[in-house]
DNA sequence: GACAAGTTGAGGAACTACCTCCACTTTTGT
DNA sequence: ACAAAAGTGGAGGTAGTTCCTCAACTTGTC
């Protein structure tokens, strides 16, 4: 049951490298919608080419991205960090949401954490979001009727704004996501949030953000 | 230089009607993104016929949504005249959110005032809202930081979260709309929301948010 | 009942994306 | 140096979309 690979030829092993790099780039503007032909051509590599060495899109995409999910992991554990559990939340909002509007294919990576391969990172991400809201809450800082499912949900609306703004003031979002954070405020004269999202309705939302990675052919 | 229409026949008027009513129908479903196929066949008439009477899509949307638009002009109408000038803000953006939900053909519509024929229904509710948000200001109830033109950026993020939770809770939307209104309010602790939106930015972003009305057809 | 008006829906045109295939080139092992 | 193995390119087949036309047919009106 080995895999036992045979190394690249040293020629295959550069293109591979070509079209990583150029799949970072082309799906950091066009997200999970370019396709494979946008990749082979930005490579300067024909797309046969792409299609024997990454048979799915998602192959590609997982080779792309799973470092840079980590990354999202890792700004997670920072924000849970910090001596003050507010700045630790509202700073992982703004630098993931900087993040994901510098690289539309990682918005679209971690929109679908939870269908693809991308699900461990998802594992890894939730419960220390989880936790940083429990201590934001304990902290007394963040209103009591937010929770830890509002994040994905706030971050998918900001970063589509991100996107939609991208082709005039790609800071835009900024403001916005400003503006959710203060009314994530603890404070008298809230208004009612009613219920929050269910796990299947954040699921749900996000599958909708994204773009479908399997091809539509039967 | 007359335009001197003669009467339709009167089975061709029943199908003019039939096919506004369906129009309106699909449209308020798929929104600007309904083809004219689909409303022909939800009105049980031929392509041919839907092509006969509205010769481009534009022509259609104009006769289905002329009046709703004008109903967002009431509202905003009614937003101006609430005593309170924070309440009937709020209240416009609950009550057109929430008609945005229910109809995207609507919600379409509204963000193209801009370009298409809706211009009027735009040049008329821009103005209302600039007062209210003047009153608001006045009243001191609205953060000062905040101007007429975060609007129809609000309302875009709003809506279309609308679009992709109406599979799961259609009503999600309302929770995120309640967390902007919260920070929309004046109140110390407040963080810097920076420069708004130019008209030009708000333009753009209202394009991208609704699929082009002319054929790609060249 | 004749003529104009209206209807129909299959199908052509244009586009987009996915993916395969095989004649050709390059590397590697001997 | 040479052959076998590995890799490459990209035209083109398959397919899904949507737009819109048109010629044969039906219906309404006077």
């Amino acid at each position: 049951m080995t895999t036992e690979a045979r190394p690249l030829r040293r020629d295959a092993q550069r293109n591979r490298e070509r079209i990583i790099e150029a799949a970072r780039e082309v799906f950091a503007g066009r997200g999970f919608a370019a396709t494979l032909d946008d990749v082979a051509h930005h490579a300067g590599v024909g797309v046969g080419t792409v299609y024997r060495r990454f048979p799915t899109k998602e192959a590609l995409v997982e080779a792309v991205f799973t470092d840079r999910l980590e990354d999202l992991v890792t700004l997670a554990e920072e924000a849970l960090a910090a001596p003050s559990a507010w700045d630790g939340l509202t700073d992982f909002l703004r630098r993931s949401a900087r993040m994901h509007a510098t690289d539309r294919g990682l918005r679209d990576a971690a929109l679908s954490m939870d269908e693809t391969h991308f699900a461990r990172a998802g594992e890894q991400i939730v419960p220390l979001l989880e936790q940083l809201m429990a201590r934001a809450h304990e902290e007394g800082s963040l209103r009591p009727d937010a929770g830890f499912r509002d994040f994905p949900i706030i971050m998918a609306m900001v970063t589509e704004l991100a996107q939609n703004s991208a082709g005039c003031r790609s800071g835009l979002y900024e403001r916005y996501l400003e503006l959710m954070i203060d009314g994530l405020r603890a404070r008298p004269g809230n208004g009612e949030l009613g219920d929050g999202p269910s796990e299947a309705d954040v699921q749900a939302v996000m599958r909708e953000c994204v773009p479908p990675l399997e091809s539509r052919r039967r």
